[in-house]
RNA sequence: CGGGGUGUAGCGCAGUUUGGCAGCGCGCUGCGUUCGGGACGCAGAGGUCGUGGGUUCAAAUCCCGCCACCCCGACCA
C-alpha cells in the first residue's frame, strides 16, 4: 500500500502543543497522530489510527496463538448486571453512568468482568466444557478524576482484556502461565522494554498478580528492581531485607526521658544528643508510631497504631494494598481524641495492648530491638523500649516508605526505585466474580464445581504512548518496525526525474508487499519533507534527491541515524532486506 | 477534593500593569522567485478577546459572578 503525502490527511505541527507535557503526548500530537477532543479523549488520526491497529492486531494474533478466543461486548451496559456484583455503588465516581430515554440506568463499561462471566454461565454447563478463555479488544471507559499525559491516561481508552475459566486451582495456574508467556511474547514483538513486577506482597498471595511494566520517566508507577537479582515488585507490594533479631536480655531497662517539646523526630534526636547518654542517637533509633484507622468490611472504624523508624515515613498505599478488603486512613483529630491516654507527639507502644488499640510494626523493628519512643505523656519519652519485653505488637505489616539503595529480601542486592507505565496486568481473580453469579459446571459425580477466573488486561492505546515514550529522540517518532505506520517513507527532493524515479520505487516496494509512505509533495521544500519524516518516525527513509544523476538515491535509517547511497536499480532490495 | 496557572484566528503567543483602531510568528489562499535541512517577496482570507452581568463617552484591559482547560497533590489501574 501505498499512501501520498500529498493527499494524506495530516497535518504536522511546529511547535509543541501547550497542554502537552510528557514527550509522548508532544510528540503525537505533532507528528499528527492523535488530537484531543475533550480532557482524556482523542481522536486518532490516519498515521495514529495504523499505529493503533498494528499494535491491536499482535495483540489480537498472541491472544489467539495462545488459545483464547475473542469475543466482543456491548460498552453500553444496563445497571442491572453491575448491580449483582456490587460494582454499580463499588466502583464509584469512575463510572460514566446515563440513562435511556425511558429514564432507565445504564453505564459505559470500564472493564467487563461482570458480561464475559455472564456469558460463560450462559453458555457452558459441564465440566467438558472447560477450561477456557475468552478476550476482546475494546474501547474501554473510566471517568478518571485527572485524566493526563494525553493518552496515557485517558478516559476512552484501548483495552484488551480476557479472562479464563477453570475447574480448579491448578487450572488457573496453567491459565496464568499461558497469558503470562503470550504477554512476554506480545510485549517483544511490539518492540516494548518491559518489565514483570510483583503487584502483591509475596507474605500475601505469591505471584497471583503480576504487572507488565515499560519503565520510563514518564511512567505513573513506582517500582523497584534489585541490582543483584531477578526482584522486581511495585512499590506496593515489594519486600525488603530486615536486620537478624536481636536478644532482648542484652538491653538495660527501660528508661524515661524527660524530654520537653520534642513533637518531632528531628526535636526529640537532638535533645536525645544534648542528654549525653553514652551514644549518639539518629532517627533510625527512634520508634514513631502513627496513628491511623481502619475498617474491615461491614464494620466500624477502628484505631490502629503503626509503628516504624522514626527516620522512615508510612507509605499510606503500601499500606492499603496489603490491609485489603480492610480499609485504612489516617486518623483524623476526633479519632484520636476518643483515646485520652495517647498523648500526640508522645505516643509509645508500652500502653497499647491495655488501652485496646491494635499495633502493627513494619518488619524493620525486629524481636528483641530496642528504641527511644513515646513514654505516653506530655513531654516524656522512653529509652531502651524492647520489642517483645517492653511490648509486643499484634502483627507485622510492610509499611514503611521505600528508598533507593534498600535491600533485596530475595538476595541482599541494592533495590533501585524506577518508574513505569502499567502496559499489562495478569491477575489470578479466583472466585469473586464466579460467586457472584453463580458460575458452575456439573462435575463428573453430579456434583457443580464453581469456576475460577482469572483477569487479564493490556492497555492498547496505551501501549502505543509507552512505545512513543521509549522510541522518540529530540527531533521526533522512532517506531519499532514491527507497529510503524509505514515500512518506507520515501522523500522526494527534487522534481520530474526525481518524483517520477520515486513513484516507481513505490510500485516496486508495494509490489512486494510493503507499506510506503510518499513524500509526493510538489510545493513543500526538501528542509521540511526531511524534518517531518524525522518527526513522524518510519524506521527507513529513502531520499530521492541529487544524487539520481548518478543513480544512486540515499537510504537512511532513522533509529541509527545512518546515511547510505544506494544504486537505484538495487535500492528496492536493499530496502526490502532492512524491513524483513 | 486541595494547591498553582491559563482562557485573544487552526496552532504557538504578545497586548491586560496605566481603558482609546484586534496584534505577532507558524499554518492557510493567490502570483512570482527559490529548490538537499522547517526559503523569500508581494497581495489576501481568517476573531462573539471563555461566558453572563456591571462601571464608563469608550472594556481584551477595571469590578462581580459563572464556566472550561492545564500542571502538582489526593484518588484511581
Amino acid at each position: 500500500m501505498t499512501l501520498r503525502m500529498s493527499s494524506l490527511f495530516l497535518r504536522t505541527l511546529r511547535e509543541d502543543p501547550a497542554d502537552a507535557e510528557v514527550p509522548s503526548h508532544k510528540l503525537l500530537v505533532r507528528a499528527g497522530y492523535v488530537r484531543r477532543v475533550a480532557p482524556g479523549i482523542y481522536s486518532w488520526l490516519p498515521l495514529g489510527y495504523t499505529v493503533l491497529r498494528k499494535v491491536e492486531r499482535i495483540v489480537r494474533e498472541e491472544m489467539v496463538r495462545m488459545g483464547a478466543q475473542e469475543v466482543h461486548f456491548p460498552a453500553l451496559i444496563p445497571r442491572e448486571i453491575y448491580e449483582t456484583s456490587h460494582r454499580w455503588t463499588e466502583y464509584g465516581q469512575n463510572l460514566f453512568r446515563l440513562k435511556d430515554r425511558k429514564d432507565a440506568d445504564y453505564l459505559l463499561g470500564p472493564t467487563h468482568e461482570e458480561l464475559f462471566t455472564l456469558l460463560v454461565k450462559g453458555e457452558y454447563s459441564s465440566y467438558k466444557d472447560y477450561p477456557v478463555s475468552l478476550f476482546q479488544i475494546q474501547t474501554k471507559y473510566r471517568d478518571e478524576a485527572r485524566p493526563r499525559a494525553g493518552i496515557l491516561r485517558g478516559r476512552e481508552f484501548v483495552m484488551k482484556d480476557s479472562y479464563s475459566f477453570d475447574l480448579d486451582d491448578e487450572g488457573l495456574a496453567k491459565s496464568y502461565a499461558a497469558h503470562r508467556a503470550a504477554y512476554q511474547k506480545t510485549f517483544e514483538r511490539l518492540g516494548l522494554d518491559y518489565r514483570i513486577v510483583s503487584a502483591v506482597s509475596g507474605a500475601m498471595g505469591g505471584s497471583a498478580s503480576e504487572e507488565f511494566l515499560a519503565p520510563t520517566d514518564s511512567g505513573e508507577d513506582t517500582f523497584v528492581q534489585c541490582d543483584n537479582c531477578d526482584y522486581a515488585a511495585n512499590t506496593e507490594a515489594v519486600e525488603i531485607a530486615v536486620p537478624p533479631a536481636v536478644d532482648a536480655s542484652q538491653h538495660p531497662d527501660a528508661q524515661v526521658l524527660d524530654t520537653p517539646d520534642t513533637p518531632t523526630i528531628a526535636t526529640l534526636v537532638e535533645r536525645l544528643n544534648s542528654l549525653r547518654l553514652g551514644r549518639e542517637f539518629s532517627g533510625a533509633d527512634t520508634l514513631k508510631n502513627v496513628v491511623m484507622k481502619s475498617r474491615a468490611p461491614g464494620a466500624d472504624w477502628e484505631l490502629l497504631v503503626v509503628g516504624v523508624p522514626g527516620d522512615r515515613e508510612v507509605d499510606l498505599k503500601r499500606l492499603a494494598g496489603q490491609l485489603e478488603p480492610t480499609e485504612v486512613a489516617q486518623a483524623e483529630p476526633a479519632d484520636l481524641a476518643r483515646q485520652p491516654r495517647l498523648v500526640k507527639g508522645y505516643i509509645g507502644p508500652q500502653i497499647l495492648k491495655e488501652i485496646g488499640v491494635r499495633y502493627l510494626v513494619d518488619p524493620l523493628v525486629v524481636p528483641g530491638s530496642a528504641w527511644v519512643t513515646g513514654a505516653n505523656e506530655q513531654d516524656k519519652h522512653a529509652a531502651f523500649v524492647v520489642r517483645g519485653r517492653d511490648f509486643e505488637p499484634d502483627g507485622e505489616i510492610g509499611a514503611v516508605e521505600i528508598r533507593d539503595g534498600d535491600r533485596c529480601a530475595r538476595c541482599g542486592g541494592h533495590l533501585a526505585i524506577a518508574r513505569g507505565i502499567e502496559i499489562g496486568h495478569i491477575f489470578q481473580l479466583g472466585r469473586k466474580y464466579a460467586d457472584a453469579f453463580e458460575l458452575d459446571a456439573l462435575g463428573p459425580d453430579g456434583k457443580s464445581i464453581r469456576i475460577t477466573m482469572g483477569s487479564y488486561g493490556i492497555g492498547v492505546s496505551r501501549a502505543v504512548a509507552a512505545l512513543a515514550e521509549q522510541h522518540h529522540d529530540e527531533v521526533g517518532l522512532i517506531w519499532p518496525r514491527s507497529v510503524a505506520p509505514a515500512d518506507v517513507h520515501i522523500v522526494v527532493a527534487g522534481k520530474e526525474e526525481q518524483l517520477a524515479a520515486a513513484e516507481a520505487l513505490a510500485a516496486d516496494l508495494d509490489a512486494r508487499g510493503l507499506s510506503v509512505l510518499l513524500d509526493d509533495r510538489a510545493a513543500v521544500s526538501a528542509g521540511v519533507k526531511f524534518k517531518d519524516a524525522e518527526l513522524i518516525g518510519v524506521p527507513t527513509v529513502v531520499v530521492v534527491g541529487r544524487g539520481l544523476a548518478d543513480g544512486v538515491v540515499e537510504v537512511r535509517d532513522r533509529a541509527a541515524g545512518t546515511r547510505d547511497d544506494v544504486r537505484l536499480e538495487t535500492a528496492a532490495d536493499e530496502v526490502a532486506a532492512r524491513c524483513s
